[in-house]
DNA sequence: CGTCATATAATGACACGTCATTTAATGGAG
DNA sequence: CTCCATTAAATGACGTGTCATTATATGACG
């Protein structure tokens, strides 16, 4: 097994065993680590449209539609008209939606908890510094930089 | 964001963007990367029980039932009694089967070119080194373990 | 104003991943 | 030999991810 294999790999598992672990941890929540990733932008940036929130999302490309139905359905989101432009649909979390984004954040912190269990810290900013420059350019990579914080490097669109 | 909660989110992403060109580099063949790691896998070491390619495989946890039913469907795989004990499958490549893993295998290196030319193959390594201490001792670190040849740390069982 | 390329969101189709449940076969305990 | 815990595989159910297609709204161009 060649370097790149193996990396590839070791991503693609790190992958599934961090969202077998989180959707462990989320799952007396009743959400899912998709789900828990779009109430938490909400939180961060309400209102938004599904297209906002789209740009914001690592874990899916384009518009999380169907995902957000889940999640109105469950009553922690709700859907407004966007007076100025009718293409839009306007994104809020509701009261409930509130209550759970806390709670999200807790259970995640145990999950960051995990990571720091197994590496130190610095070996997480290594590990970042290298995986930035991998998805450096993607769909993936420019939703990471947006989410930081609209400090530094932003994609011009 | 706190650099856990980046690197949980940069793997993610470096997944999906992966996953993503993978099954555009992959989609001429018409299998998909799941289907091509079992392919793959079955090319390293036929014939195998269900059980057997399920230890193999990073992408999925369990038996890979309905995969390799997809793969039997499209005659790149054969399912064949074991004598021996009966509650097992024997899976085997199809000589159609035998040529696409020669065609992914060329698939693949065109994924760590892609690779290659966004890491050197220092920081390849570090990764390497990091992500594995990251899934040591899951299933996904024991089957990339047991892939990288049983010449060192094999899990117990 | 009318037309049309563009943008937003919803939806259909397909293949996963995951867990729980079911079915069948094995092998050991008594 | 019989019973039964264990194991292998298949299957049901559910929620994604992805791409293509469709429906609707916008705004620029003539």
């Amino acid at each position: 097994m060649n370097p790149e294999e193996e990396l590839r790999f070791l991503i693609l598992g790190a992958q599934r065993e961090g969202n077998r672990l989180l959707t462990d941890l989320l799952s007396p929540l009743g959400v899912t680590p998709s789900q828990a990733e779009v109430i938490s932008c909400l939180k961060a940036g309400e209102p938004m449209s599904l297209n906002a929130v789209g740009k914001l999302l690592v874990c899916e490309t384009g518009s999380p539609s169907r995902l957000v139905s889940t999640l109105v359905e469950r009553a922690l989101v709700v859907r407004r008209e966007n007076a100025e432009d009718r293409r839009q649909v306007e994104l809020e979390l509701t009261q409930e939606g509130h209550r759970l984004a806390a709670e999200i954040r807790q259970v995640e912190s145990r999950l960051y908890g995990w990571l720091g269990q197994r590496l130190t810290l610095d070996e997480i900013t290594t590990a970042v510094g290298l995986l930035r420059t991998l998805v450096a350019g993607t769909a993936a990579g420019n939703a990471i930089a947006r989410r930081n914080g609209p400090s530094s490097d932003l994609p011009k669109e």
